[in-house]
Formats: C-alpha cells, structure tokens, sequence
RNA sequence: CGGGGUAUAGCGCAGCUGGUUAGCGCGCCUGCUUUGGGAGCAGGAGGUCGCAGGUUCGAAUCCUGCUACCCCGACCA
C-alpha cells in the first residue's frame, strides 16, 4: 500500500487528485487551471498521439496548423457555435505593455489596443473554414482531410487535472466533403477510430452513439460520441465526431461547382480528443496502489531493479541483464534498468508500482545462482519466479496478457454497472447507490432531458448506434418511446 | 459571479486570548550501519510568517485594505 494515499472508496476524487500528482503526471500551474504535463506524464501522452496519428494518416488524413488567435467577428458567423462557447473565451486586447508611470511594474499600453479582437482557440471550425473558402472551388478540390495537432483554450469555472483545465491539448480534424453521405461516413469513420483506439490502446472499453440534440456540439446538426464508464460509477465523454453539414460552409461560404456544373455548399465533420483521454486512462485501471497502464501506452513497458550490495554484485547482475533488455527492446519492449545505488531495492519497487510499470523484473544473487529472475505484474500484483531461459518471449506474452487482462477488466466493470431500468423510482435508486450507465426509455423530448438532469444531475451519454427499436415507456413521463437511451452522471 | 474557508521551510501542518532564539512530520545534505517491498542512528542545511498600512515598548499573533488559492453552488470536452 503506498503511504499517504487515500483509497478510491474513501475519496475517489481526492485518489484522482493525488495520483496524478504523485505519480508525476501533472500538476497544477502558476496560470489559474493551466496544468504543467510533467514528463511522465507528456511521455504517455506522446504514445497517444503517435498510435492516433497513424491511425488518421492510415485512414487518408494529413497533417497541418492553423493559428491560436481568430479575429472575433468570424465568431459571430454560425450562431449557434458563437452561442456555445462564447462565455469561456479568452480574449487578446492589445499588442503592447509598458513601463507603469507610477515606477511600479509594467501595465498595458492603453494606446495598443486592437481595431478588432482576437480569440484565443477554443476549437478552430471558423478560422480553418474561412481558410478553406480560398481553397475550394471545384469537386476536384474535395475531399479536403485535415487534422492538426494544437493547444485551445476554454476559460472553465472549475478545473480539474487533465479532465477539465483552462488549456489543454487536443487533435482537431476538420474535413470538407462534396455530399452528405461522404461526410456523414467520415464522422463515422472517425468515431469508429477513436472507438478502435479506446478499446485496443487504451483498454478502455466505450460505448459508441450520437448525442441528444441538447448535448450536441454547438453549430453540429449530429454528434457522435464514445462514451466511458470510470470506476466511480461516472461516465466520461471521451472522444467525439461531429457531422456538421453545410452549416459553417454557409456561414463562411464555402461553395463549390460540382460535375453537374452546379454550385453546391460543402460538406463538414470535425472531430477531436484531447488530453481528457488521460484522465481517463487514469480512471479507467489504476487502484490504491497508484497508477495502472495498458503496456501499449505505458513509456516504460518492463523495469529491470537489480538486487546487490556492492558494485562487483551489480556488475554481475549486469552480464545477465544487459542481454536480456536487449533482446525485449529488440522485440519492441520498452525497458528501464534502474541500477542506481541511491535508491534501495524496495523504494523502487514501491516507485514503478505507483507509477503503473506494467511489469517488474528483479535480479539478485539468489537469481544469479539458480538461473532465476523474478516477475512481477502491476494489473495483478502477482509475482513468480522464472527461469531466465527464453524469457523475452515470456515477457512479451505477458505484456500482451496484460494488456488484454486490463480489457476485460475494464469491460466486466462496465457490464456489471449497466443497468435496465423501467422505472422512475428505480432510476433514481440506482444513482443514488452504485452509478454506472442506466438504459431506459425516453420520450425523445429535450423537456424531458431537462426534467432529469435538474432532478438527478444524469443526462443522456448517448443514444447507441445499431440501437435495436423496443416498444416502451419513458423512464420519466411514461409517454410512448420507441428505444432506450443511456443514461449517466457525467464528468 | 453568489456562499464559506485558507495563506507560516520544497510539501503537509502546529503556533495565533500579543511576550524570549518561530516549531513538528515528510523531503533534502553528510557520516556510519543497511539493501529480495518505501531502512536505522547521529549530525546538518533550509523562513522577508501572502502583500501593504495601522495599533503597541513589543506583531506570525490584534485592526484595516489588497491579492492569491481551496471548497460548495451556477457553467462545462
């Protein structure tokens, strides 16, 4: 047990805090919920970025970079998306500070103000879509497959570590389309990678659906999501896919001349995940003993901790470590050898475990002399003694085992708090007690959306795509409905 | 933006009904013994007590103003 660190069932959300900070991932900024990503942290966050990135460029997608700063007015021209985010924008008044008359610090230059203001980013649709007007004119100009790699900025009232902070990082694409279909199967496409990435990266299993037009994204006419069940019982929106239609081409007017020699409005999708797939990561395996990570995305796959007194032990524990940390890395294993004579034996143990190191080996004399060495696994905390023959593929086989463990972990966790619920009383129950994800019939009004979320704090996480239609009744009013949606209180 | 709270060593805190030299735990440094689950002992370094002003012989302690942060709401990927 590490000291000092509360269980999830005393506080889960003082456990969330903590690990994250003391397993060195991030930490709060001098900036008022900015968050420093400390290496630890940002090296996990690097191995998200590079699995997804494959993925979008496997998929036909490129990359490219808009700027962080949009002249206010393009803010204004799709009504809907102005609405959405313009009570937590950060706005750039002026260009220059200077000397303060009073001898004390420095003030803004009043004299350099702006002639029109910029918004820092809180997502990029207006500023790329005014950039594509000038690249579109024909058909042959489509589809257009971007996606950048970018910081935005969303002045939240109350932030939390990588789950909801000031700033954070992300992946924006932003496709241009010349029909409805195409771009409709984009949106698609991408939920069903972000899904893909959830479940076979990040272990993650997620549920994947489209929005009710009242959490639908500001300016989309569909939003798909993939949605998240965390440890607490909470739901986590982890990745979304928006289809746009032609709402921005309109409001930037972007058209296009199809083959028919018609001038047509395009088509639109954005999509995004952010460093919120950290906090989610987080929630999703670890346990009182620290931070758990699926072996993909962990940065250092397997710790090597040799046992030894002097330096002449070490050296011969070397000989026979060495070659095995070669042979996994030549497998594509990422190893650490911690042969650092600061740190004891048990503090390292103690330090990798909290850390998530999916799998820890140990040499001492003892292995030295029966031709053993000691693994251990953090999902399960299990440890055996081995034979060092052939143990690179032993280790890969178990990196793999882990990795699916954590899977199905996760998914049984899901399973076991995924509730039918056909009535009101019952609905509540179930929120008041465990949590999790309640399926249940709603009328399909926005009204009652509303009702329940003032009521009970759950909302619609999402309506489930290939949703098989049931004859019902609201869970709240008991008029007809025609499928069950889910329901969830929600980070 | 409403309601409550806090500010003292790198971190977590005590001291606060005015009174010596501001203390404790963790961490850090040195030495010796240790090293297969966060070692022990001894010694040591580290502080403009959030900022500004006031009361007083004397302020971390009392008063006023400011600032920052935290918690609970409203808002949210």
């Amino acid at each position: 047990m590490a000291k000092d660190f509360p269980t999830r069932a005393e506080n889960y959300s003082q456990w969330y805090n903590d690990l994250v900070i003391k397993a060195d991932l991030a930490e709060n900024s001098a900036v008022r919920g900015c968050m420093v990503i400390k290496p630890y942290g940002y090296a996990i966050w690097e191995k998200v970025q590079a699995a997804l990135d494959k993925m979008f460029k496997d998929t036909g997608h490129v990359n490219a970079y808009f700027p962080i700063f949009i002249p206010k007015s393009f803010f204004s021209k799709e009504a809907s998306h102005v609405e959405g985010f313009a009570k937590e924008c950060a706005v750039v008044t002026h260009y220059r500070l200077k000397n303060s008359p009073d001898g004390k610090g420095i003030i803004v230059d009043e004299e350099a103000k702006l002639e029109e203001e910029l918004i820092v980013r809180p997502t990029s649709e207006t500023i790329i879509w005014d950039t594509y007007k000038n690249w579109i004119q024909s058909y042959r100009d489509l589809p257009i497959l971007i996606n950048q790699w970018a910081n935005v900025v969303r002045w939240e009232m109350r932030t939390r570590l990588f789950l909801r902070t000031a700033e954070f990082l992300w992946q924006e694409g932003h496709t241009a389309h010349a029909t409805r279909p195409e771009a409709v199967k984009e949106a698609e496409t991408m939920l069903h990678i972000y899904a893909d990435f959830a479940e076979n990266w990040m272990a993650m299993p997620v549920l994947k659906g489209v929005k009710s037009p009242a959490e639908r994204f500001a300016g989309a006419v569909e939003t798909y999501a993939i949605e998240a069940l965390m440890q607490d019982g909470k739901a986590l929106q982890a990745g979304t896919s928006h289809f746009l239609g032609q709402n921005f081409a309109k409001a930037f007017d972007v058209k296009f001349l199809s083959r028919e020699n018609q001038l047509e409005y395009v088509w639109a999708t954005s999509w995004g995940v952010s460093t919120r797939l950290m906090g989610a990561l987080i929630m999703s395996h670890s346990d009182d003993n620290g931070l758990v990570l699926p072996p993909k995305l962990a940065p250092i796959q397997v710790v090597i901790v040799p046992v030894f007194k002097t330096p002449e032990q070490l050296a011969l524990i070397s000989e026979t470590v060495v070659p095995i940390k070669k042979a996994l890395e030549s497998k594509g294993v990422s190893v650490k050898f911690d042969d650092r004579d600061t740190h004891k034996p048990g503090w390292k143990f103690a330090e990798y475990e909290f850390k998530g190191v999916p799998v820890r080996l140990t040499v001492g004399p003892r292995d030295i002399e029966q031709g053993t060495i000691e693994v251990a696994r953090r999902d399960t905390l299990e440890k055996e003694t081995l034979q060092i023959k052939d143990i690179e593929n032993k280790i890969v086989h178990l990196l793999d085992a882990i990795q699916s463990n954590l899977y199905q972990r996760a998914l049984s966790f899901r399973e076991n708090n995924t509730f039918r619920v056909d009535s009101w009383e019952e609905f509540k129950i179930v929120l008041d007690t465990t949590g999790g994800f309640i399926s249940a019939h709603w009328d399909g009004t926005s009204e009652t959306e509303e009702r329940i979320k003032e009521e009970t704090k759950a909302t619609i996480r999402v309506i489930p795509l290939n949703n098989m239609p049931e004859e019902g009744r609201c869970v709240y009013s008991g008029k007809p409905s025609t499928q069950r949606v889910i329901f969830a209180r929600a980070y």
